[in-house]
Order: C-alpha cells, then sequence, then structure tokens
RNA sequence: GGGCGCAUAGCUCAGUGGAAGAGCACCUGCCUUACAAGCAGGGGGUCGCAGGUUCGAACCCUGCUGCGCCCACCA
C-alpha cells in the first residue's frame, strides 16, 4: 500500500453495540410514523396481517423467524413505494387462556364455578391487561415494523361483531347446524374439541378379547377399552362373514349387565381384524356411533363428562381408567377374558391443550358444514388467485380441504365468543344478528356455550380491516398481500380463513374475494441437531437471549439466512455467532468508508473517469442489487440473505476495499470515494429489510439521510451500473495473480508481513500491469533492488497467456517444501490431462456434446499440457 | 393404515444432465494503521445402497435401507 490520504473523524463508535441503541431507534420509527398506514393513499397497497399470537404467549424462535420475514417483506415493498399496512393484533386463545387464568385461581383455591361466569371473564380481562401481550413488547425488540395504530383483539368489540355477523350469516345460510354427534370431549377441561385439537400418538394398551354369551351363541371381541363394554347395544359382523351368518339377528348376552344385545351385520367390520367380531358403543366411539345409527341400536352413555362411570352397579363413581381393569378382573372372574394382548400399542387421542386422552362422547354441539366453503377455498388455489409458495406444500392444502369433516364449533367454556343463539320456552331457536334485540321473556336463555377461536382467528384478515362495514381499509388493503406462516399451520388456520374470507367476500369479484394473494409458507425451527425445539428436550434457544447477546439483527439475519422455503432449519449458536460477525464486518467497512472520505454523491462520475476496479466493482453491484430483488420477489431469502453476506464479505470487503486503498493515493482517488460511497450506500439498502437496526445506524450516518425506512429500494427505480466484461475479466486476474502469489508465499514458508523483492513480466502480466501497484500491495511484494537475482519463480496463466513472478528470497526459500508442491501440482496436471483425453476420446461424447462444452475440455487438455511441461522445467531447475 | 419429504465435507445445509459448493469446525502462518467478532493460506466428500436410462448422472427412472413430517374412526 502506498501513502494512504488522512483518515477522518467518524461518528461510529468503534464497535457496534445493539443494546445500546436499537430500542431508540426503533421508537424513531414509531414516532416518526413510517409504520402508520393511509387507506388514502395513491400508492399501490401491501398488506399483510400478522397471525395472531396467542395473547399468552411468549416469542419463540418460530415466532422470530415468521415476523423477520414479514418485516423483510414489508420494509422492502415500503421502500419500494408502496403504501404498506402490517396489521398487528392478538388471538383471545380460548382454552389456553381458560387454563391460565383457571390455574391462577387454583392456586388460590377458587375454581372459575367459584366466581361465576361473569366474574370469570372480568378475570381472564384483568389477567390480559396485566400479563397478557408480552409478545408485542418483544416484537419491538425484534424491530417489526407494524402499525401500532391498528393493533387488534379477536375479543374487540368489533371483531366480536364480525363473528356474530358471520354467525348468523352461515345460520341463515344454513351452513351451521346443531346435531347430536359423537365429538372429542376432554374430560379436563370439560369442553368438546376439534378434531385437528386433538393430537394423537401410539400409546401402550392392552388389548383383551372377551366371550360375550354362552355356549354355540357365544362370541368372542376384541377391545382396548374394557370398561365400554358396559354401554354395548349390539356386536357387528361383516355381513359376509360365513363363521357368523347363523348368528346375525340373533341375541348375546352382555356379561356384567344381564341385558341381551342383537348381533347385527354391518360392512364397517373388518373380518380379518381379530375375531372378525365387534363390540358396538354407540355413545362412545365415533365408528360405533355410526352402526348404532343404521342399525337404530340405543345409544346409552355410560360417563359423565369427567370421565366418570354413571352406569350403576359395582364400577359406579370410578374414573375410566379405574374401571378398565376393574372391568377386565370381573369379566376374568366369570371366565371370559379368553386372550390377552400387552403391551398393545395402538394410537390414541390426546387433547393438545393439556394431554389429557380425549373420550369420545355423544354431545349436542353446533356445527359448521364446510363441504361448500372447502370447496371454494380449493378452487381458489386452483384458479391461482391464491398462489402457494413452495408450490409443493398445495398438495397438502388440496388434501385437507377435499377431505375435511364438518367442524364443532362450539366449546363449553367461559372465555370466548358467546354463541348467539337464544332458546324459548317452547323450544324455539332463535339466532340473533349485531344490530337485532335478543327475544326477552320467560324462559328464554343464551346457549351457554363459546365458539371455537378459530372461528373468530378464521375472520382475522376481514375483521380487523372492519368488516362487516364496509371500510376505507377494506377497500385498500384487502385482499392482503401475503400470508407467511408455518407449514404445521397450513390446514387449521390458513384453510379457515380462505373458507371465511371467500364466503364473507362472495360479493365482490373473484380475485378480490380471496383474503390473500400469496401464501408463503416458511419451515420449522430445530435445534442444532435437527431435533424439533421443547421444553422437555431442554434444546429451546429463546430469541430474547440471542437479542440481549448478539443483538437483534444478527438474530434476524440467522433465521434469514436458514429460511429455504417449506424447508426446516437446524439453529445452532454459532451461527448467530457468525451473524454477529458479520455485523462487526459490515460496521467496520462502513467505519472505513467514512474515514476516507467516501462521497454520496447524486449521480456517479461517468464510467471513463473511473478505474477498472471501480468499473468492476459497480458491474458486480448492479448484478447483486437485480438477484437480490428477485430473490426477494420470489421468497427465497436464504439465497438473498446468503448472496449479501457473500458480496459484501468476499468481494466488497476483501478485495474492492483493499484495491480502494491503493486507489485513494491515484489520480483517480475523487471517483473511489463517489463508488465506494455508492456501493455502501446500496448494499445497506439491500440489507435494511433483513438487518434494519444496523444498517439505519451506518446509513444515516454515511449519507446523512433521514431513514432508510423511507429510503428507496434501489432495484426497479435506478438505472443500474451496467456490467463490464473488460473490467470483470482483467480484475479476475488480478484476483488470480494475487491468490497465486500468496499462496506461492505460503507454500514457500514467506512471512505475511514480509516484503519481498519480486520481479514481475510476461506477456499475461502486462496485461494487468496497470495494477501493478495493487498487485504489489496485496501481495505484499516490494521492488527488486540493485543486484535482484530470482532465488524461485511462478508462472501463473492469465487471459492474457503467462505472468512471471520472480522473486529473490535471499535464500530464505524452503527448497524441500517447494518440490513438494510442485509434484504435486504435477500429479493433479496428469490426472487433468488424462481425464480429458478420455472424453476428447470418445467419440460419442464428441458426437453429442455442444460445441462450447468440447471446446472448453479442449483447452483444459491444452492446459494441462502445458502445466505438465511448465512444472516439469521448474522441478529440473531446483537446485540439489 | 394412507400420503409427503429427506439422505451431498466432522456438523447444518445449498446445488434439477456437462470440471463437487457455503457457513461453522479443523490445520498452518500473521495484532499488515476498517475489522483478532479479523487477515492470508490449507486439509477434508466412490453426493445412503443396488440396478437402469444417457456419450455423460449428486441431479432422470426402478427397487432397497435409514430417518423425519402430516393425515387417519381398524375395535
Amino acid at each position: 500500500m502506498t501513502e494512504n490520504a488522512p483518515q477522518q473523524p467518524t461518528d461510529l463508535p468503534n464497535a457496534w453495540n445493539p443494546a445500546d441503541e436499537e430500542a431508540a431507534l426503533y421508537q424513531r420509527w414509531v414516532d416518526a410514523g413510517y409504520f402508520t398506514a393511509d387507506a388514502t393513499s395513491e400508492k399501490p397497497p401491501f398488506s399483510i396481517v400478522l397471525p395472531p399470537p396467542n395473547v399468552t404467549g411468549r416469542l419463540h424462535m418460530g415466532h422470530a423467524l415468521n415476523h423477520t420475514l414479514m418485516d423483510a417483506l414489508t420494509r422492502r415493498r415500503r421502500m419500494q413505494g408502496y403504501e404498506v399496512l402490517w396489521l398487528p393484533g392478538m388471538d383471545h386463545a380460548g382454552i389456553a387462556t381458560q387454563n391460565v387464568v383457571e390455574r391462577q385461581l387454583g392456586s388460590e383455591g377458587l375454581s372459575r364455578h367459584d366466581l361465576g361466569r361473569e366474574r370469570f371473564v372480568e378475570r381472564v380481562w384483568e389477567w390480559k391487561a396485566e400479563y397478557g401481550g408480552k409478545i408485542l413488547d418483544q416484537m419491538r425488540r425484534l424491530g417489526d415494523g407494524v402499525d401500532w395504530s391498528r393493533e387488534r383483539f379477536t375479543m374487540d368489540e368489533s371483531l366480536s361483531r364480525a363473528v356474530q355477523t358471520m354467525f348468523k350469516k352461515l345460520y341463515d345460510d344454513g351452513l351451521i347446524y346443531r346435531a347430536e354427534r359423537i365429538i372429542n370431549w376432554c374430560p379436563r377441561c370439560h369442553t368438546a374439541l376439534s378434531d385437528i385439537e386433538v393430537d394423537h400418538s401410539d400409546d401402550d394398551g392392552e388389548l383383551v378379547s372377551i366371550r360375550y354369551g354362552d355356549g354355540d351363541a357365544a362370541i368372542v371381541v376384541a377391545t382396548t377399552r374394557a370398561e365400554t363394554m358396559l354401554g354395548d347395544t349390539a356386536v357387528a359382523v361383516h355381513p359376509d362373514d360365513e363363521r357368523y351368518a347363523h348368528l346375525i339377528g340373533t341375541e348375546v348376552e352382555l356379561p356384567l349387565t344381564g341385558r341381551h344385545i342383537p348381533i347385527v351385520a354391518d360392512k364397517h367390520v373388518d373380518p380379518e381384524f381379530g375375531t372378525g367380531a365387534v363390540k358396538v358403543t354407540p355413545a362412545h366411539d365415533p365408528n360405533d356411533f355410526e352402526i348404532g345409527r343404521r342399525h337404530g341400536l340405543p345409544m346409552p352413555s355410560i360417563m359423565d363428562e369427567r370421565a366418570i362411570i354413571t352406569v350403576p352397579g359395582p364400577f359406579q363413581g370410578m374414573d375410566r381408567f379405574e374401571a378398565r381393569p376393574a372391568v377386565i378382573a370381573a369379566l376374568r372372574a366369570q371366565g371370559r377374558i379368553v386372550a390377552e394382548k400387552r403391551p398393545y400399542v395402538h394410537a390414541v387421542g390426546h387433547c393438545s391443550r393439556c394431554d389429557t386422552v380425549i373420550e369420545p362422547r355423544l354431545s349436542l354441539q353446533w356445527w359448521v358444514k364446510v363441504e361448500p366453503l372447502a370447496r371454494a377455498a380449493g378452487e381458489a388455489v386452483r384458479d391461482g388467485r391464491t398462489k402457494i409458495h413452495p408450490p409443493e406444500l398445495a398438495k397438502r392444502y388440496f388434501d385437507w380441504v377435499d377431505n375435511m369433516h364438518d367442524w364443532t364449533i362450539s366449546r363449553q367454556l367461559w372465555w370466548g365468543h358467546r354463541i348467539p343463539v337464544w332458546y324459548g320456552p317452547d323450544g324455539e331457536t332463535v339466532c340473533v344478528g349485531p344490530d337485532e334485540q335478543p327475544p326477552s321473556g320467560e324462559g328464554w336463555r343464551q346457549d351457554p356455550d363459546v365458539l371455537d377461536t378459530w372461528f373468530s382467528s378464521g375472520l382475522w384478515p376481514i375483521s380487523t380491516m372492519g368488516w362487516p362495514a364496509d371500510t376505507a381499509d377494506l377497500a385498500k388493503f384487502y385482499p392482503t398481500s401475503v400470508l407467511s406462516t408455518g407449514y404445521d399451520i397450513l390446514f387449521f388456520w390458513v384453510a379457515r380463513m380462505m373458507m371465511f374470507g371467500l364466503y364473507a367476500m362472495q360479493d365482490k369479484a373473484d380475485s378480490r374475494a380471496v383474503p390473500f394473494q400469496h401464501i408463503y409458507l416458511h419451515g420449522l425451527i430445530r435445534d442444532a441437531s435437527g431435533k424439533k425445539m421443547s421444553k422437555s428436550r431442554g434444546n429451546v434457544i429463546d430469541p430474547l437471549d440471542w437479542m440481549d447477546r448478539f443483538g437483534a439483527d444478527a438474530t434476524r439475519f440467522t433465521l434469514a439466512r436458514g429460511a429455504n422455503p417449506g424447508a426446516d432449519m437446524a439453529l445452532a449458536e454459532e451461527w448467530a455467532a457468525g451473524s454477529r460477525n458479520f455485523c462487526t464486518k459490515l460496521w467496520n467497512a462502513t467505519r472505513f468508508a467514512i474515514m476516507n472520505g467516501a462521497t454520496i454523491t447524486r449521480e456517479l462520475p461517468p464510467a471513463e473517469e473511473l478505474t477498472e476496479t471501480d468499473r468492476w466493482i459497480l458491474g458486480r453491484l448492479g448484478a447483486v442489487v437485480s438477484e437480490v430483488d428477485a430473490l426477494v420477489e420470489d421468497y427465497q431469502f436464504a439465497k438473498a440473505t446468503n448472496l449479501l453476506y457473500h458480496f459484501t464479505w468476499d468481494e466488497l470487503c476483501d478485495w474492492y476495499l483493499e484495491l480502494a486503498k491503493v486507489q485513494f493515493s491515484g489520480e483517480h482517488a475523487d471517483g473511489t470515494r463517489a463508488v465506494l460511497g455508492h456501493a455502501l450506500d446500496t448494499v445497506l439498502r439491500l440489507l435494511h429489510p433483513f438487518i434494519p437496526f444496523i444498517t439505519e445506524r451506518l446509513w444515516t450516518t454515511l449519507t446523512g439521510g433521514e431513514s432508510l425506512v423511507v429510503a428507496r429500494w434501489p432495484a426497479g427505480s435506478v438505472r443500474l451500473p451496467a456490467a463490464d466484461p473488460v473490467a470483470d475479466a482483467r480484475i479476475g486476474d488480478v484476483q488470480k495473480l494475487v491468490t497465486e502469489i500468496r499462496r506461492f508465499r505460503s507454500d514457500q514458508g514467506l512471512k505475511p508481513g514480509q516484503r519481498v523483492a519480486t520481479r514481475l513480466s510476461g506477456p499475461g502480466f502486462a496485461e494487468v500491469a496497470g495494477h501493478e501497484d495493487a498487485v504489489r500491495a496485496l501481495a505484499r511484494l516490494a521492488e527488486p533492488a540493485e543486484g535482484f537475482a530470482a532465488t524461485a519463480s511462478l508462472e501463473v496463466t492469465l487471459a492474457g497467456g503467462a505472468a512471471i513472478v520472480e522473486v529473490d528470497t535471499s535464500g530464505t526459500i524452503d527448497v524441500a517444501a517447494e518440490r513438494k508442491r510442485l509434484q504435486k501440482d504435477l500429479a493433479a496436471a496428469e490426472k487433468e490431462l488424462k481425464q480429458t483425453e478420455g472424453k476428447l476420446g470418445n467419440q460419442g461424447f464428441l458426437d453429442n456434446a455442444p460445441a462450447d462444452v468440447v471446446d472448453k475440455i479442449r483447452v483444459r487438455r491444452d492446459a494441462a499440457v502445458a502445466d505438465i511441461e511448465r512444472i516439469t522445467a521448474r522441478l529440473a531447475a531446483l537446485p540439489g
């Protein structure tokens, strides 16, 4: 390096300290109103509704990931000149919240029944005011650019109004009905659950075979739930099963009860399984319920809502799990147990909230008839009005919407939207809309149940914007542009929003009715070894911990770099450290630029006033801008951020900054200062959507601009510098020459800092001679002094031919190491020759491969021949 | 039981027919005045196994093995 220009002071401290600056930066953005959307704006709209976290929720890595991606999407659009709405809010989370508050009451020795419904709901609101919504504060830490003026909660009055309107509309259209059916019942939460609130796991059980009846009329059934036999009302066999043909229509004695039950034929029964005979308990098994319905069987319930046996007799008052062995013991005493198999692994449903084993239970509940809604939801994706990214996941979506069962929407809870139905003294049923007075008078009462939480979250995209009112927000921002969420939630939440959105907006044009134009599905977060994060495994990484230690930007950058569409990502702390290092690099590069007088100019100097080095980096910059832009447009966050990482570090810092140092003392220093300023300005803009804090701090210092949040996105609106192929090739040669010399030096055992007298020559070198100062600076070479005598030499093949590097190492060179290296190179060249000649000797290859490919192979072959010749000569020339 | 996905360097992952890549980890040498949270150089992979298609396969086809996920009312 030659003389440096005098360095200038900078306002930037020596290192980026996120903890000191992030909060203030965020507050500045909010105060400036950057995140507040204007529904009357002329700008094109871009809108996202935040998947509402549970009011009981805390920020976990899955949130941090999704929020980072949504923030990146909205920040880019804002910079592109869109009117951006990112709408935040929370879900009241019926069961989850009620459970939390009930637990709190429990610690005071109270139950919700001690308070009564009204007081309990008040208590939940108190809880929400005090403890709820911590996650919203955590979003500020992360830097989420959401519109706080539009924050919503699913229990807000206006959202409740949307819920009631929707219920009434569906009810009037015959899409909501009340029916007694088998439902999933949680005996601990005391409520019905929909299918998706039930998790299946393979549990150990015991399969026992029980003989019903005696003598010729005996029939053996198998069950894992012996206690349910108390509620059996039939035994079913397959109609074509010859073993039992003679028994169909007869009755058999049901042990322990003294009852006699019929043997019926039903095609549902699999003759291959077990004994081919099934006990039928219509009130406690969905299949048996169907069989019971087909055969007009009685459906006695044998348990109460806590799953306690209610049948009079020795088992009355027992819990179902207590009753099971007791029933088996009683049967065994009668000699009716003919076989046992334990453990017997089978799928058992559990409450997704509290993990209690589900009890299928006959119950009167409200249902949504989903078929017509789901069909519309499927069509909207099939015809492309809503696009799913990545497209492979659309299949899962179709599987779901095409096979959806009716949806149980009533919950026997107190926290939630009360079902707007009143029952009259004479059995009348009235559904009441939001603007109607409920019927009053003697004997009228409202349905005590509340709606499934997903009913209101299914309305989220429309209810948050004011539906059913015809609001400016709906007109401007609906349909929303993108829904971003994990693929695990595709079914229950996304499909429901599609159904409800399309249904509520059916009077709009088809393309305006869908709730989102794009659905982006990211993967799930796992730990470093690919395992799911869970509290029980103890492998949970807290994003707040990372933000404390590495900063919000580094946390976000790590997540974005792992975000390949639809693919899970494994996280480890080292990566956050790597991202922090990148932030440091960016910090120092910008400091360097400011200290060296980088300038921000309205227009860059014309190309002829710039050096090849400057033209090269500008061309690369232009390419990176359009690539990053296209990648983000296509939701390729991992690729976009990795490209920025490598361009910034490998090209801008490792090469351009080093080359610029040389140019600061040359005649084009001003051009270089302008290019350097422009390059960093551009890179900071590109990085801002992903790492908003540090880029904001650096950019405002570097450019004096107001804020990156509202700065222009570099792609699209600006003409990008074109690639300069001549400069690209020339700088490529400089890099190759420098790298080869560095390797040579390393092999020779020369100290990195040691200036070595070197003579550069050859036709290849002549081509890059204009960059001699740079080559000497970067490879740490000195001019050949008086009495220069080459002790070692290196030949590097460049575009213009060979570049000869001769060094006078004054006896420091290690001959043995050099010989070893040359021999290795020779072996590599010989291998290359063999490979290429093999290909070129293959007639099939010559006939079929594209001409440019064949040419490339020829060039490689020729280069290998030349290498072998050269290396052989050098080996021969070595002393000793 | 049905469906889907994955298997590439020690680890986590890119790479959809023409010379095997990145980050981290590892080895060597350096505090070279933006940066040791750094710089320079380096080692390391019959791309899960077996067949097939092709002049040519990590990539396309078939089978196998091993993981993972989703859905599911087989007692």
